[in-house]
DNA sequence: CGCCTTTGACCGGCGC
DNA sequence: GCGCCGGTCAAAGGCG
C-alpha cells in the first residue's frame, strides 16, 4: 500500500499583507517523504501500473494548485473520467465539517464515496479563500474506479486532484486588466482516491481583491510597470506565493548546471541561479517570457530534505493568456553532450528544456500584449474561450476515445491550428519533461512493453510516460552549488 | 535577429 | 554599521 499524500501548505508570510499566500503542494512524501519515496518506488517496481501512475500524477499536482502554475490549460484540462466521476460520486464522503475556526479541518475522501468538488465546495475547502495549510492524502489502494473506468491508466489527467476556488468569482477573468483567471472549476476532484485529507486551518481571510491576482490589480492591462526595482522588490516580498513540490526529473535531463523543470506549458526565462543557504542545492530564477508585462515568476530549487523533489515557487500570476505555441527554439543555451554519448538523453534533455523554455506565445499574441498595457480585452477574452472551447470540444472527443483505450489528446489547440498541425508539432517533442519524470517511477517492468507500445502511447500524446522501459534516467543530481553568486 | 542560459555584480532586508 | 542572504540585473555568448 502505498500513500499518496499531496499536502497543501497555505501560509502567510506578512500577516499584514492579506494577499500574501503561500502554498505549498506536495506531490509526494508528506510527513514521510522518504518512506512515501520508497514506497513509491517500490510499487513501481511491481504491477500496479494501472494504480501507481498517479502517486506523481502531474495534474494531482496542477489540479491541485488551483492552477498553481497559472497554467489555463491545466486549469482546464479536464479528465473525462473527471466528468464522469462527478456526477458518480456526488455524494459526500465521510468529510469532516469544515470549520472557520482557527482549528484545523479534515476531509476525508473515501473510496465509497469520494468526496466531490460540489461537497469540499460547500464545505469551503479552497487554497485561496480559506486554507492556510491544507493537506491532501490519497491513499491509493482505492483505485477501483479509475481501474475500472480506466483499466489502464496512462495519463498523467487522471486520479487528479483538483483543487480550486469554491467561487469563481474569487479570481475573475479581469476584461479590464486582461488577467486571466484560475479556471472556475470546482474546487477537488478526486474521482480514483480514497482517504484524501485536506487539512485546512482558515485563520487566513484572502479577499479577492487581493489574492493572487493582486499584482495585476494596477490596472491598465496587467502589465506591472513599476518605477524603480525597490518598489518591484517590495511589492514581489509581498506577493502571493505558491510552492509546489514534485518529483524532480532525473539530471541526466538538466542542464549543466540547471535543474529540469516539468513543463507547465509557460514560457520561462532564466534570469538568475542562487546557492541557497542550508540547501546543497542551488535556486533557479525564472520569470515568464511569454509578455514581456508579465511579472509572473517562479524559484526552482531541490528540496533540501528530499533531493528527488523539486520545490517549485510561483510569484505572481500570469497576466496574459497562456502561449498556445511552441516556438522559439532559438536561443535556448542546451548543454551539449557529445555525439557519442547516449541520444535519449541529449534528446531529452534538450526537449526537456525546450518544453520548459519555449513554450511561447503566438506572434499575433505578443502584439496583442503589448507591455503599453493597450491589450485589447476582448481578443484576450477570445483567444481564452476559443481554447476553452477547443479543450472541451476535445474532451468530449477523446471521452469516447478512453472507452475503447485508443487516444487521449488533451490539447491546447490555436484556434486556427488544426489538431494535426498541433500533434505534428507535440511529435517533435519528445521528451516531455514530464515523461522524463515519469520516467523515474513508472517504469513498471512488469508490464508489456509492447502492449505499453500499442495501447499506451495513444492515450499519452504528450508523451508523459515512457514505454520504452528502457529509459536512461538516473537519479543522479548535478553537483549543486557550481557557483557562488 | 530574437530568445535563451550563464554568471558576476548589485541591491535591499534583516539580524547582530 | 556590518555582514549575510535572497532576489534581481545585465552583459556575454550560444542557438535556431
Amino acid at each position: 500500500m502505498c500513500s499518496i499524500f499531496v499536502s497543501i501548505f497555505t501560509t502567510m508570510e506578512n500577516n499584514n499583507y492579506q494577499g500574501d499566500l503561500t502554498d505549498i503542494i506536495r506531490a509526494s512524501g508528506g510527513a514521510e517523504p522518504q518512506q512515501h519515496h520508497d514506497q513509491w518506488h517500490h510499487n513501481h517496481n511491481h504491477d500496479q501500473f494501472s494504480s501507481d501512475i498517479h502517486p506523481l500524477s502531474f495534474s494531482s499536482i496542477l489540479e491541485g494548485t488551483n492552477n498553481i502554475f497559472g497554467d489555463p490549460l491545466y486549469s482546464t484540462l479536464r479528465d473525462p473520467f473527471l466528468q464522469q466521476l462527478d456526477t458518480a460520486t456526488n455524494t459526500t464522503g465521510s468529510s469532516s465539517s469544515s470549520s472557520t475556526s482557527s482549528s484545523t479541518s479534515y476531509f476525508n475522501i473515501t473510496t465509497t464515496s469520494t468526496t466531490t468538488s460540489t461537497s469540499l465546495e460547500q464545505q469551503g475547502v479552497s487554497i485561496i479563500d480559506v486554507a492556510s495549510s491544507a493537506g491532501v492524502a490519497l491513499d491509493h489502494q482505492h483505485h477501483d474506479i479509475m481501474r475500472s473506468r480506466r483499466p489502464i491508466c496512462k495519463n498523467i489527467f487522471s486520479n487528479m486532484i483538483q483543487i480550486s476556488p469554491n467561487n469563481a468569482k474569487l479570481l475573475p477573468y479581469d476584461s479590464n486588466s486582461n488577467i486571466m483567471a484560475p479556471s472556475p472549476r470546482p474546487i477537488i476532484n478526486k474521482p480514483s482516491s480514497s482517504s484524501a485529507i485536506v487539512n485546512v486551518s482558515p485563520n487566513i481571510n484572502i479577499n479577492a481583491k487581493d489574492s493572487l491576482l493582486d499584482n495585476n490589480n494596477t490596472g491598465g492591462g496587467g502589465v506591472q510597470i513599476s518605477s524603480s526595482r525597490n518598489t518591484n522588490l517590495k511589492r514581489r516580498k509581498n506577493q502571493a506565493k505558491k510552492v509546489v513540490c514534485i518529483p524532480a526529473p532525473a539530471a541526466a535531463n538538466s542542464r549543466q548546471t540547471g535543474e529540469v523543470v516539468p513543463s507547465d506549458l509557460w514560457a520561462w526565462r532564466k534570469y538568475g541561479q542562487k546557492p541557497i543557504k542550508g540547501s546543497p542545492y542551488p535556486r533557479g530564477y525564472y520569470r515568464c517570457s511569454s509578455s514581456k508585462g508579465c511579472s509572473a515568476r517562479k524559484q526552482v530549487e531541490r528540496s533540501r530534505t528530499d533531493p528527488n523533489m523539486l520545490v517549485i515557487t510561483y510569484t505572481s500570476e500570469h497576466n496574459h493568456p497562456w502561449p498556445t505555441q511552441r516556438n522559439a527554439l532559438a536561443g535556448s543555451t542546451r548543454s551539449q553532450p557529445t555525439k557519442n554519448n547516449n541520444a535519449s538523453i541529449k534528446n531529452s534533455s534538450e526537449t526537456s528544456s525546450q518544453l520548459e523554455n519555449n513554450t511561447t506565445k503566438p506572434k499575433e499574441e505578443e502584439s496583442n500584449n503589448n507591455s503599453d498595457g493597450n491589450d485589447s480585452p476582448v481578443n484576450v477574452n477570445a483567444v481564452k474561450e476559443e481554447m476553452e472551447l477547443d479543450i472541451e470540444k476535445q474532451f468530449e472527443m477523446d471521452e469516447g476515445e478512453f472507452s475503447d483505450g485508443l487516444s487521449y489528446k488533451p490539447t491546447m489547440i490555436e484556434s486556427n491550428q488544426s489538431h494535426e498541425d498541433f500533434f505534428a508539432e507535440l511529435g517533435e517533442i519528445e521528451a516531455d519533461p514530464l515523461n522524463l519524470l515519469f520516467n523515474q517511477g513508472f517504469g513498471s517492468s512488469n508490464v508489456d512493453d509492447h502492449q505499453r507500445e500499442s495501447s499506451s502511447k495513444g492515450l499519452d500524446p504528450f508523451h508523459l510516460f515512457d514505454w520504452s522501459g528502457d529509459n536512461n534516467t538516473n537519479n543522479s543530481f548535478e553537483e549543486p552549488n557550481k557557483r557562488r553568486l
